[in-house]
DNA sequence: CAAATGCCAACTATAGTATGTTGTCCGCGC
DNA sequence: GCGCGGACAACATACTATAGTTGGCATTTG
């Protein structure tokens, strides 16, 4: 059973790349994360750190609350 | 080096919490976490995650976002 | 078809837990 | 004033659980 907080957080990265028109791995490649673990994170499959979810943010020109946000 | 996001998160929880006239001990039991992570969480010593993150918050009634804002 | 994504197993790194000790502050009684 | 006990937070050490990484192959997507 997956965590709704964590699906929702995988949504909006989700959402807000593919707004960017990034592919996974170009993402990975910005937030400095591994190519595997950001569709893990999309997936909800993973419960993400704080420095991670800021890594993303970052790497999507968007604060954390931005992904906190329900899409 | 502690990471600044780590300081700014750890800063609104003892805020709140203080505020809410919480000791720790009495926030880990509410958020379900051990009574020394709260401390550890308050000095930025750990990187902590997301549903971590919803537990603490919940046991403050606030949501995730309020815990990102600066204190 | 090429690019993107998902899956897998195994590994490393560290988050989170557990127990006990130490230090500080405060209020109280002597 | 001093010593004590209680409450609280920080610290120390060690452990368990899981986050994050890796590289290759399979599957899906446009």
């Amino acid at each position: 059973m997956k965590q709704p907080i964590l699906i929702q957080f995988g949504e909006a990265v989700r959402t807000l790349r593919k707004a960017q028109g990034l592919s996974q791995e170009q993402l990975s490649f910005k937030a400095n994360l591994h190519r595997t673990y950001i569709g893990m994170i999309e997936r909800a499959e993973k419960n993400i750190t704080l420095i991670n979810m800021e890594k993303i943010a970052n790497a999507l020109n968007v604060g954390i609350i931005e992904l906190l946000k329900k899409y």
